[in-house]
DNA sequence: AAATTTTACGAAAACGTTTTCTCTATTTTT
DNA sequence: AAAAATAGAGAAAACGTTTTCGTAAAATTT
């Protein structure tokens, strides 16, 4: 730890601490001539002020913290890098927490977050979220909570998501045109309010086509990736297999492509693919993948946008923003 | 902020602020039916401790920074969580920071850091990192600093790599045995480690193999996307172009690919590429991709132990590990 | 029973800032 | 020229912990 502090500062400088912090700080009881020369020395004697001191002084951490469930995820990715740059915009520093799928992990966390260590929280839930007593209690210490993506469902709160909805519906719709009869939808979890919408999203477009919801279609994943490939195997084994297949998340269409390479199965001739993703690499697939893509890095800036008007109290008393982005439904060979 | 503090605590207790700390830190000062008392009623109260009066006391601040060039990178994105994992057993937490592979920005948040706001720093440089003072200076003020994958040439620090020489003299290998004839090497920048590295090998395998180096085949790559496909589409495009291409990074054979579907360049036939990458998708490309695959989560495994390991002092004295795990190279059809 | 040790707790200093209040010397206003 | 205002700086309290030191009372040893 940087030895050099401010008491160090001003016997350097024959001045008391009061004034060279104040100096520091641009204070107007400190005449120019004096800042000048606290500056020159803290420059010379690379004064570093220490966090802790001014963060409990002034009782603000200039720090964020990020909740997600996981990292090595496009989505998440790209939306930290969203959330970096306004933050880094801000001078604020970024905690993060991973929680891995796993409620008692988010629970702690948030539970700990209630110490104080950060001015505000962004936080994507995890898949078996199914109490919010944790995130009610962080918002009834007051400090700013900003969901992004995946957001509870029944809690009046700030959130940044996608058109969940309408993005589910035009996916399975883009399948039924491409001449799809049977349409399995690959979800991660009931529990959260994205696969909801997405899935209600889906159950109206078949309506809508007057398909029939077959709820052995509709497979709810884990969260152990092998078990996944089992469960994807198994529905597409049947004899009774689907033809086309709407995925809710990335990972479960790269499942899919795998076990459709090991069974044979033939896209888009077999089988037809459509998933959310945010995979750089969809178009180069075999066969290229059809995607809804979230603006995950526009994500990740609302958020963060959001969550500072709320620590800078710009946002008006106890008004409760929702904002909705646009995903982006692109074509490509496995739906063709 | 939470406003229920030791004092409020104590109050409620009938206790002395020192014993209420006493006995929350188990201290044996403190009887243990104190000490249930207060635990309940730290409970009760929802009791957090203060942070940062915490840390400005012990001087600790039970948190590492974790400083990369970017998020939306497989590899890296699975070394945080390496990482992560590893700070969580430990009880410690991460701050992020991106330098966007701007020198500026690692310089000036290394600095930063010097004001003591972390116990620990695990780095990776970013592309134009000419100057390691920033580094030293760090170093100096004895907060421990691990560099992962891209660390200084220059500089005597605990490092943990991976083996890059013999993946560039491997892959360089494998494509000549493939029957490449005409080698080209796609590089981030000059000024790294790793790029030097797996550029010798490169080298020296062609060397072993009596081909001749080009220096046009040798692509250094900027960090501007559109300006990387330009250059790739002209080493391509040539008529004496280049029937092989090892990529030292991910991101540059991606790009391959996509100016080969523009140029129509059929892969592997007319040319042959393999790559450094952690895509979980290398295996379902068009063709799928060769490549020499880092153990990204490993790595950010080792980095964070051999960073606790010299937080806790239990690395002996003077000594500087230098921690070198294996790279594995997949054969596939890119290369074939 | 006196002397010593142990147990259990409290008082107060310390960590390094920020900020409020006070004070003197100078400048401005009457 | 006296009164008032202002400029520039310092003293000290405060933020919430942790930790050192001190000290009664109880327990143990002589």
């Amino acid at each position: 730890m940087s030895s050099i502090n401010l008491k160090r500062l001003s016997e350097e400088l024959g001045l008391s601490i009061s004034s060279v912090s104040k100096a520091l700080r641009d204070s107007y009881e400190i005449s120019a001539e004096t800042k000048k020369r606290v500056r020159a020395m803290a420059e010379k004697l690379n004064y570093q002020p220490n966090p802790f001191a001014s963060s409990l002084r002034r009782k603000k951490s200039i720090t964020i913290a990020v909740v997600i469930p996981e990292i090595a995820n496009n989505f998440f990715a790209l939306a930290i890098d969203g959330i970096q740059m306004i933050a880094q915009q801000k001078g604020y520093h970024v905690l993060t927490y991973l929680t891995h799928e796993n409620f008692m992990n988010e629970e702690s966390t948030i539970k700990h977050l209630q110490g104080g260590r950060v001015d505000g929280v962004l936080i994507s839930l995890c898949r078996d979220t199914e109490s919010i007593k944790h995130l009610t209690a962080l918002q009834d210490t007051g400090i700013p909570l900003v969901f992004f993506d995946r957001v509870p469902e029944m809690m009046n709160c700030p959130t940044v998501t996608t058109d969940d909805y309408e993005s589910g519906f035009k996916a399975t719709e883009h399948l039924i045109k491409a001449g799809c009869k049977k349409i399995a939808c690959l979800s991660l979890s009931s529990l959260l309010s994205i696969t909801h919408k997405r899935m209600d999203g889906y159950k109206d477009a078949l309506k809508k086509y007057k398909l029939k919801e077959d709820p052995k279609f509709i497979v709810e994943c884990t969260n152990d990736n092998t078990a996944n490939l089992e469960l994807i195997k198994k529905l597409l084994s049947k004899k009774d297999r689907p033809d086309g297949i709407f995925s809710t998340v990335e990972k479960l269409s790269i499942s899919t492509y795998y076990v459709c390479n090991e069974i044979k199965l033939k896209i888009p001739q077999q089988i037809k693919i459509i998933s959310f993703s945010n995979l750089r690499t969809a178009s180069l697939l075999n066969p290229s993948l059809s995607t809804i893509t979230q603006p995950a890095f526009e994500i990740g800036k609302e958020s963060a946008s959001l969550l500072f008007r709320m620590i800078e109290k710009k946002t008006f008393g106890n008004r409760i923003d929702k904002i909705v982005l646009k995903s982006s439904l692109i074509e490509r060979n496995s739906s063709k």
